[in-house]
Parts: structure tokens; sequence; C-alpha cells
DNA sequence: CGTCTTTGACCTGCGC
DNA sequence: GCGCAGGTCAAAGACG
């Protein structure tokens, strides 16, 4: 599949100037190197930082809080905010989910652009992909509920994982946002789910906590 | 009965 | 070309 870019720098030898786009995030204190396939499969979440794509639409807000990162943690506007409720809300739950999301990993795809769709019956048609943006979360429960209806479509084991990896797509209807969810065999933990998509509607189950685990929230670079 | 999950089959891309 | 792995489809079953 492809890589997957962090949101935010990393650390001053990562600027958008002069990245490495295949550091794996699995440099990270978080993931190991045996769970470079976690939730992707042949992707590899990498962990840089991308100034160049401002035509992106999944990065809106995020991409410009490069300035924003102090020291290992990275601090998120009201824009963030908004955009993590619209698109990431994974991080909220319910009350007995006991999550600790003050370990979080935010990457995207590396390569939003065009591709070809895997398992596409219209043969010969290209396809634009979707850019992807992969959290981890550090969870007792699989699937967490965001505020979004979502539909079950596929489950697939994974190589080199012990756990399968769970696919969902958005129930709205005319919203094709997809997402993957799979459990690191190296920490039972953590849950990584991948976004795929924006969502062209609000919230269905607004979640009245969600607020209060972003303010809460801290973006961890690696170094 | 409607909705959702499960699961085997199928398709596609990629590496060798 | 072949095999492998990831991603999707769709029928069948479970559940409320």
């Amino acid at each position: 599949m492809e890589k997957y870019q962090m949101f935010f720098p990393c650390s001053s030898s990562t600027s958008s100037a002069n990245y490495d786009p295949m550091i794996p995030i699995s440099a990270t204190n978080n993931i190991t190197t045996d769970d470079h396939h976690m939730g992707m499969g042949s992707s590899q979440v990498c962990n840089y930082f991308d100034g160049r794509d401002q035509s992106s639409n999944g990065l809106l807000g995020l991409r410009s809080s490069a300035g924003n990162h102090v020291g290992r943690e990275v601090l998120i506007n009201k824009d963030h905010h908004q955009y993590l409720q619209q698109q990431y809300s994974d991080l909220t739950t319910t009350a007995s989910a006991n999550i600790n999301i003050n370990n979080v990993i935010v990457g995207a795809d590396q390569n939003p652009h065009e591709a070809t769709n895997s398992g596409n019956k219209n043969k010969g048609e290209k396809k634009t992909r979707k850019p992807k943006y992969a959290f981890q979360t550090r969870s007792q429960v699989d699937i967490l509920d965001d505020g979004y209806r979502w539909r079950k479509y596929g489950q697939k084991a994974v190589k080199n994982n012990k756990f399968p990896r769970s696919y969902y797509r958005c129930t709205y209807q005319g919203c094709n946002v997809k997402k993957q969810v799979q459990r690191l065999t190296k920490d039972e933990g953590i849950v990584v789910t991948t976004y795929e998509g924006m969502h062209t509607h609000p919230i269905e189950k607004p979640s009245d906590n969600f607020e209060h685990i972003l303010n809460q929230m801290q973006i961890y670079t690696p170094f």
C-alpha cells in the first residue's frame, strides 16, 4: 500500500525543507519494528512532515501547525480541535472504554494521489485515492464510539500480527469514509485506526466528552 | 423485519 | 508468470 506521513514535524532535522519520507513510525517508542505492518499491512506509518501539498484535503489546518510544536509535545489549536473532531474522533469513547489518549500518534498517507483502487469492479478506471491518516490509541476496546455510524464490511488476518484487521465504512448515505482498525501484536493495548477520506456530514451521535478529551490530548513526537 | 456482523471468495497490486 | 498479501464483495447468519 502506501506510506504514511505524520501531521507534525518530529525534529528540526525533519523539517518541511529536509525530511525523510521513509522514516517509519516504528522508530517511536510506541511501535516496534515487528509491528511495521500493524494496521497497514505492507504499508508503514511514516513519521515525517510534509509541508508541500497544501491542496491535499486531508491535512488542512493540521499541516499548518508546523510551528506549534514545543519540545516533544505538539500543541493543538482550536482549528485542530475542530478538524480532529471531524475526522479523527476515534479518540473519544464511552466512559467505560478506558482509553489512554495521552499517547497518540497521528500519521497520514504519503501518496494521496492517483492510484488504482484495489477490488474495484470498474476495471481500467482510475480512481483518486483519498489520503489516509493513522492513529494509535491505547484502549481496551477495539471499537471506539467516535460519533459516526460504521458498518463492518470485512476482516482480514494480517501477516506478522495475531490480531485481524477490521474494515469499516461510514453508513451515512453518500459518505464514503472508510476506516481500518487493528490491534498491535507487540502491545495489545494499542489500537491503530486508519481513516480514509473525509466525512461529508456532521457527527451523528455527538459525544459530550469529546471536547474534554481533546483538551487533554497531547500528540507526541518521537524525538 | 431491518440492521449489522461474519466469512469465504474474488480481485488487484507488487515483488521475485 | 506466479505466488503472496491486502482490500472488497456479497451471501448467510445473528441479533434486537
